[in-house]
DNA sequence: GCTCTTTCGCTACGAGTCGTAGCGTAACTC
DNA sequence: GAGTTACGCTACGACTCGTAGCGAAAGAGC
C-alpha cells in the first residue's frame, strides 16, 4: 500500500489510532482489494499503454472518482497492484550457496514471466525517470523489500563457510552493505535484461550458467575486500 | 532507421535501386532528422509518458500527418530516435581487459544518464511485451547491435592471453555465443538495474568493484567451460 | 519544356481518455 | 440523533489520437 493518498481503510487500528480514529464512513477494504485485482487484471489484457483508469473502475465495478480518491494516478496504482507480488519470493535453503541462487533466479524469472508484471515494472521504472516521488516509491515498495533475499542468502553462505565472514566495526559493516547492493543489482539485473531486453528464456541451463559465474565473481571479490 | 514505414528518404540510392527507383517527389531526410531530433528534445523535456505526436510535430515544424506517414506510432518514433544514441558506444582499447570493461560500463552509463535514453529505454521495453513487432525491432536496432562490443573485448582479451581460447569445432563456437549472450546481461543489466531501478550513481568506484566481481567470474567460468 | 507520381502542409473530424466538480445517499463514530 | 467521511453517479472542458480530404510543392521520366 505504497500509493495510497490519506490512510485507514476498514480494519483492525493500530496502536493509539483507535483512540484517534477518523469519524465517518471508512473505506472499503473489498474496494481496495477488487480496484487492485482489476488492475492486475487489466495489465494482464491490455498491457500498460492501453490501460486505463476508466477501464479499471469498471472491471472493480467502482465508480471511477473512487479511483482518484485514493491514487493520484496510473502510475501509483499499478505500482501498488504489482508490488505485493514480489513479496511472494522467498529463499527456500537448498542446502548450499549455487543452489540458494539457482532457485531465486528461476523464482525471480518466473515472477517476471508472468504479463502483469513485466509490462508494469519497466513502464513505472520508466515513469519513475521523470518523477521523483514515484521513484522513492518503487525503492520502498520493491528494490529495498527484495534485498532482504541477497541479505539472507549472504549471511546463510556465510554460516556455511562458503563465504568469509564480515570485517568487523563500521568498515566492514558499510563493506558488507556494499556488496549486498553489488550482488543484488547484478542478480537481479541480469534477470530482468536477460527476460525482457534481451527476450530470451531464463531456463535452469541458463541459471546454472549464471549462477556458476556469479559464484566464482563472490569467491575472488569476498577474498580480497 | 528501423521503424520506418516505407523507405527511400532523399539521399544516395545503392546499387540497382538506383535504375528502380521510384518517381514522385522523395521524402525530405532534413524533415527526419528534425523529427528525430525534436522527438529526443521532447523526451527530454517531458519524459515518456506526457510525449505526444502533436508536439513532436510541433517542434519540428512539420504536420502531424507527415509523423504517421513514416512512423506507426510513438513507440515506434522513439525506438528510431534514441537508437542511433547507442551506436555512439566504443570499446577503446585501454591495455587490459579490467580496464576495457571498467570503461566501457561508465561510457553505458553516462548514456543511461541522459534523460532522452532512460525515459526512453525502459518505456518502450515495457511496451515491447505486449507487441512483439517492437521487441524484435528493438533486438535488431540496440541489442544485438551492441554485443559486438562484449565479443570485441572478449577477442582482446584472448590475444592478450587474459582469457582463454574459444574450443574448437561447431561446440565451441556455440559455447562462446552462450557465453558472450551471458556476460552482455549481465553487463547491461547490472548497469541499468544499478543506474534506473536502484537509482543509484553508477561511478567509478562501482564500475571498480563490478569490473573486479566480473572478471573473478569470468576467469572462473572460461576456465571450466 | 511537359506530365506523372509522390510527398507535404493544412484543416477538420469522431472517438476516446483525463481528471474534476457537484450532488444526493450510505456508512460509521461519538 | 448529529456530525463526518466515503461512495456512486452524472456531466463537463480539455486534451490526444489517428485518419480523411484537399490543393500545392518537388522531383523523375520523357
Amino acid at each position: 500500500m505504497v500509493g495510497r493518498m490519506q490512510c485507514s481503510p476498514t480494519g483492525p487500528r493500530k496502536g493509539r489510532a483507535r483512540l484517534t480514529g477518523r469519524t465517518g464512513r471508512p473505506r472499503s477494504a473489498a474496494a481496495d482489494a477488487a480496484i487492485l485485482e482489476a488492475t492486475r487484471a487489466a495489465l494482464v489484457e491490455l498491457g500498460w499503454g492501453k490501460l486505463t483508469m476508466g477501464d479499471v473502475a469498471a472491471r472493480a465495478k467502482v465508480a471511477k472518482t473512487t479511483l482518484y480518491r485514493r491514487w493520484a494516478g496510473k502510475n501509483e496504482l499499478v505500482l501498488d497492484a504489482v508490488a505485493v507480488l514480489f513479496d511472494e519470493l522467498e529463499l527456500p535453503d537448498r542446502g548450499s550457496l549455487k543452489d540458494d541462487i539457482e532457485g531465486v533466479v528461476l523464482q525471480f524469472a518466473a515472477l517476471l514471466a508472468r504479463p502483469e508484471t513485466k509490462t508494469a515494472l519497466m513502464a513505472v521504472v520508466a515513469e519513475s525517470t521523470t518523477d521523483d516521488a514515484l521513484r522513492t516509491r518503487i525503492r520502498e515498495a520493491v528494490v529495498e523489500r527484495q534485498k532482504r533475499l541477497v541479505v539472507q542468502g549472504r549471511q546463510r553462505a556465510q554460516r556455511r563457510g562458503e563465504l568469509p565472514p564480515d570485517g568487523g566495526g563500521p568498515e566492514g559493516a558499510a563493506a558488507a552493505a556494499r556488496s549486498v547492493d553489488l550482488i543484488f543489482d547484478v542478480i537481479a539485473g541480469a534477470v530482468v535484461h536477460r527476460a525482457l531486453v534481451s527476450g530470451e528464456p531464463v531456463d535452469a541451463a541458463w541459471a546454472a550458467r549464471f549462477t556458476t559465474l556469479l559464484l566464482a565473481g563472490l569467491r575472488g571479490l569476498e577474498s580480497r575486500d
